[in-house]
RNA sequence: UCAGUCGGUUGGACGGCUGCGGAUAUUAAAUUAUCUGAGGAAAGUCCGGGCACCACAGGGCAGGAUAACGGCUAACCGCCGCCGAGGGCGACCUUAGGGAAAGUGCAACAGAGAUAUACCGCCGCAUUUUGCGGUAAGGGUGGAAAGGCGAGGUAAGAGCUCACCACACGAAUAGGUAACUAUUUGUGUCUGUAAACCCUAUUCGGUGCAACGCUAAGUAAGACUAUACAUUUGCCCGAUGUGUCUUGAAAAGCGGCUUGAGCCUGUAGGUAACUGCAGGUCGAGAUAGAUAGUCGUCUACAACAGAACCCGGCUUAUAGACCGAGUGAGCAU
RNA sequence: AGGGGUGUCGUCAAGCGGUAAGACAACGGAUUUUGAUUCCGUCAUUCGUAGGUUCGAAUCCUGCCACCCCUG
């Protein structure tokens, strides 16, 4: 199985926001930044804009079954950090893993030799 | 059959694949196996308590809360029963419901006058484009104008007197644990407001799991100091302790943490809230925070909504489905 | 977890038991050849919301809703 670390402090969101890349989508946004560890670090935002605990807590899940289908195919030594946004409630999380993958092509982060 | 009242239950189900938190067992470790994993409101944080700590918790003043009566409870601004008041044809619902004869304040506008009065009136005397005195029945204003109505009485009138009624207070008798209710009798007729100040009675120590304890790391510099500093609610008294303060650095992990005023069933007591006894049972414990993703079937493509130390309540949100007990009207027998 | 505050016209706001001030904006008119300036007029029908106390509530009391701030 492929496992990844979770990003937990405000510094290291806050370096991603400053100096990574961004991509945006109508159901999310993504930043990447290169770490110098060889690992995958992945962290999630939901805002009080969202909703409730109860949509906060599905739209944290749906982004995190999405980048699991994601993962196997990502160079090791980046950092992610997933804004949600409010039309994330209505999708599932097919949608997303699809979003996703473009967004990650377009940030050259993807496993060449896989395809 | 229609309309309406009250109370309660439930809050999607089943299967396949891929995954997450916890516990136990296993392995050198990664792993693997088994079991288990959100609510009736987990929410708001509005009350009360447990628990933990504080140099024990004492007094006074100030302040807050509660407010008919009896019970239940660990406790309560809670619940149950009941009384009074108000609403409804009724089932039933609502109710911060002590004191205004301890004192102070307020009552705009209108009105003559707002707690005391005399504008229009009425009556008497003097007089003549009015004055003085008596009076409060009638008029008008207002939320409120000295209880209502009739008779006697009078110059005109007035609880001034009397009968009936209404209300307040006291007493007696009957019922009730009590609040209170009913009857009789005596005295009286005093505006409203205390969710205005206030008075009376009861009650309230503080801080909150980021409490608190342990481990690791760190323990450097400066200032003040016994007439000082700190704690004990806001102030004072009293009590207690001995270093205190500022800046900088570091702020990581473990425990607390879930067996508890627990839940279920039966039974006994009680109108009920609730309590006793017997048997059974263990049903989350995370720390950027676990219940998901997806596919198939059924239905109406399911509401409000996510534990964060734990309980008892209150308040608020809630699609739909189901059950029970009363009431009114109409019709039939 | 604990504590405090605010909500009044489109905006900024005063009023704290007795007819809801004012300024800017908007609209209408006057002045002007036209515009600006200036002057006059209009504009709150649930004072965030639901109840209660009172003769009377924006104001007092209680419950909700939204927003903001403080302490750790």
């Amino acid at each position: 199985m492929y496992c990844f670390e979770k990003l937990k402090l405000n510094k290291d969101f806050r370096r991603i926001y400053g100096r990574g890349s961004s991509f945006v989508n109508p159901a999310f946004v993504t930043y990447v930044l290169k770490n110098r560890n060889k690992t995958v670090r992945m962290g999630i935002t939901v805002s009080k804009k969202i909703g409730g605990a109860v949509e906060r807590n599905r739209a944290k899940r749906i982004i995190t079954a999405a980048f699991r289908e994601c993962a196997p195919q990502i160079v090791k030594g980046h950092d992610f950090v997933f804004v949600a946004r409010t039309r994330i409630l209505n999708c599932k999380s097919q949608d997303i893993a699809a979003d996703m993958l473009e967004n990650l092509k377009a940030a050259n982060v993807l496993n060449k030799t896989d395809e």
